[in-house]
DNA sequence: ATATGACTGGACTGTCAAGTCCACTTCGGG
DNA sequence: CCCGAAGTGGACTTGACAGTCCAGTCATAT
């Protein structure tokens, strides 16, 4: 089941990617295997070869989107240690709803939509993801308590959770309206809470 | 097209009602009009007699499904424009999520998930949804300016895009994590916020 | 009472996707 | 060189679903 030479591997590989991308297109229940396969130059038996079924590979798609996520945002992570860091993360995700026109929410929010309530391992594949999303923002809060930059009394556990349901949600609002701004307010909501806790009063 | 006797228009609500049911467990795609009309006790004629197509009758449900979720909260947003009412608010919608096992986000934006990007009509209609929401959460707080329990300077519009977003993506995170404390810590964040443009200094 | 049109039921068709099967090719080790 | 396993391709089966069609029923207005 799992391939044992390269070209096995490859082939495997082809076929998660291939399948991610048709789900983010169709949907996870519109997605096609014979698409799947015709864009990964595969025939489904392949797909059989690797994976027990169709629930099988949408479990792999949910493990690669949910890297691919935090994968794009792995440069921001790394500066969310200070309040201009921040800030720069806010715009960046904002910049992106604006490149994409606002279309397609969080690519684990929405697989989390189709697939969470019928696939229990998916569920806590994502969950896991959104742990580690979670996780960065609240690495880079206590690097700011640490540097002085935020009260130390400050509860970061929470304010990490709250900033990235602020995220979420504005995705969300601005899927629905087609509209980048619905996300701007909401991460300004979260750097205003964020902002209530600095030490300096040097202007936000 | 249009039921033009009341036992038509008893029939029409019947199946506009079963599919938002099925909808709701199944999906929209998943959502077999075999079921519906099961559901329903009405054929799958009866649902071609009074929709064009399965398309026309999901925006059906889109619409039936909005008000649904907006009726829910009618009583506790009449509470909406003090202090005290915001609070319950935010309580009551987390009892919800405790009863319903954390499980299920938002009826809406899961629609929109399934949806949104499929079918441009039924966005709009989701969207307007979210609209009356914001609405809602805006008059209360410009209520509680009127009433002098907020800061005369308070973006309330903001603010209730903020606090919506906040829901929003509180949902979808106890959604994944099947714990409802993640959307009692992204309602928090809400309040906190707001708290920071209260006058009068009574403790949260 | 009966004709008209709204309403209803169920059978039928075409399409499309999941999953199975088997024959074939490639490639590395003996 | 050749044997066996890993990898590959495509035809086939089965089932489910969207959408159509037509024959029949019900309510009511005259």
């Amino acid at each position: 089941m799992l391939p044992t030479t390269d070209r096995g591997r490859l082939s495997r590989e082809r076929i998660v990617a291939s399948a991610a991308a048709v789900v983010a297109e169709k949907g996870a229940l519109g997605a096609s295997l014979d698409e799947v396969g015709a864009r990964a130059t595969a025939s489904r038996s392949q797909i059989y070869h690797y994976f027990d079924d169709k629930s099988d590979l949408l479990r792999a798609v949910a493990e690669a989107t949910s890297d691919a996520v935090l994968d794009g945002q792995r440069v921001l992570f790394a500066e969310l240690g200070t309040w201009v860091g921040l800030v720069r993360w806010t715009d960046a995700l904002v910049s992106l709803q604006v490149e994409r026109g606002a279309a397609g929410g969080c690519p684990i929010a929405n697989l989390l939509g189709q697939l969470g309530e019928r696939d229990d391992d998916i569920r806590v594949v994502l969950s896991a993801g959104f742990d580690r999303w979670e996780d960065h923002i609240r690495d880079g809060l206590a690097a700011m308590v640490a540097g002085g930059e935020l009260r130390p009394e400050s509860d970061v556990a929470w304010l990490a959770a709250s900033t990235l349901a602020s995220l979420q949600g504005g995705l969300v609002l601005s899927q629905a309206r087609r509209d980048p701004q619905a996300l701007r307010r909401a991460l300004d909501g979260a750097l205003a809470l964020i902002a209530s806790h600095r030490t300096a009063v040097e202007t936000a």
